[in-house]
DNA sequence: CTTGACACTGAACACCTGTTCTGTTATTAT
DNA sequence: ATAATAACAGAACAGGTGTTCAGTGTCAAG
């Protein structure tokens, strides 16, 4: 959160950072920064930068040439991994991994950054069979979900249902004592349940469908 | 392409780079680089860079302090950004864009080298309503194409329907006189048209839903 | 007007950093 | 064994780099 309001100046310094680090892969020093922003003095980019910091926006090793990052966006490699931990079918439980860091090395899936967030509990399953057809998804797609045990209204979550023993692909509403799960296909009706018979398993965040997988 | 093989101090080298940079967003210095790998001498560290750089491992910004970039982790070559040409009806043909490079540079998406290949004319369109649902492609979703006029069997392409002035996403097999345009999604059956009424304007490559875009 | 805060200048300092040089040790080929 | 090459150590140097400090001008509040 920003407390103060940035001046042009800090402004254009931040921009600058962004800039330089996404052409150079480090940081720019002190001085760099002044040349490019007309600032003579070091001090002067100094005192901003110190301001910069206290608002949140960037984060500085002290004593460390070139010591800067930049907190707020998503600067790392642009690239998130996500373990593509199995599949998913109707009939069983979704296998959700149990750590964050429970890494099973066997595959991973890149997707850029902004796309999926920046959020550390994710991870990908590879969909098996038409089961889901009634959520938009197909055999073969990839979902990448949040691992998460409650879901809010309107989330798209898998759900296992306890007394059918399958998982469902559904939009998650909780009204007056029942659950509605609202298929994403509006053109279907939705179910109802008990809150005991339902369990989410996780939160879909992403659908991707790789139409000729060479 | 690797010329000679690494020696066991290079690999160490280049292992700590990669984690100092994990840890840190910016490169380490020759200094800090010989503390954490043993290594007494400045030279000899900037000794085994130059070895790095001519394995094509590292690239050096001479005179620069922490002047290393890592080769493969260059986000630029993992990520294709595809241009985000406009939106695709039912009722309208799809807006393919002219030349390869002609720039719309309203917006962009970015996506992994992986999911996509590296072909030039691609494109991406997001969907307005749910015309698509029998491709099991809904509203807001964002299908990724390939400019091309034909289609081969098998391709869920962009099509024209002249008659019914008509654009429709299915898969297009010809067979003995007819075109069958056949529904992703199984459940649904096939329409059958005569191929001077179809008009294929690009081959779907993929297909990526965001839950909640927020 | 005075005060104090804010944004900035210019200069100086101490340390950091990349580079280069000479020399030593280990490895390999002849 | 001998020579050549690769790998390393240590020191020194020039310039880069973060930090600090004494001032300057501006501007709004008291």
């Amino acid at each position: 959160m920003v407390k103060g309001k940035m001046s042009k100046r800090q402004q254009q310094i931040i921009t600058f950072i962004r800039d330089f680090l996404g052409e150079n892969n480090y940081p720019p020093t002190i001085r760099e920064i002044g040349r490019a922003c007309q600032i003579s003095s070091t001090s002067v980019v100094n005192y901003n930068l110190n301001k910069l910091e206290d608002y949140g926006l960037i984060h500085r090793n002290l004593r460390v040439s070139r010591g800067i990052q930049i907190s707020d966006t998503q600067h790392s490699p642009n690239l998130v991994p996500i373990p593509l931990v199995g599949r998913i079918f109707a009939s069983k439980p979704v296998p959700v991994p149990d750590a964050p860091s429970s890494f099973a090395p066997d595959e991973y899936i890149s997707l850029a950054r902004d796309l999926v967030g920046d959020s550390a509990d994710l991870f990908a399953l590879e969909v098996s069979g038409d089961s889901m057809i009634d959520a938009m998804i197909g055999d073969g797609d990839v979902v990448v979900m949040k691992r998460q045990i409650e879901a809010r209204n309107g989330d798209l979550a898998a759900i296992w249902l306890n007394d059918r023993e399958e998982t469902t692909l559904k939009h998650f509403f909780l009204e007056k004592g029942r659950v509605r799960l609202q298929p994403a296909n509006p053109t279907m009706h939705p179910i109802y349940e008990k809150p005991e018979n339902v369990q989410v398993q996780g939160k879909v965040v992403l659908v991707v469908r790789q139409i000729n997988k060479a």
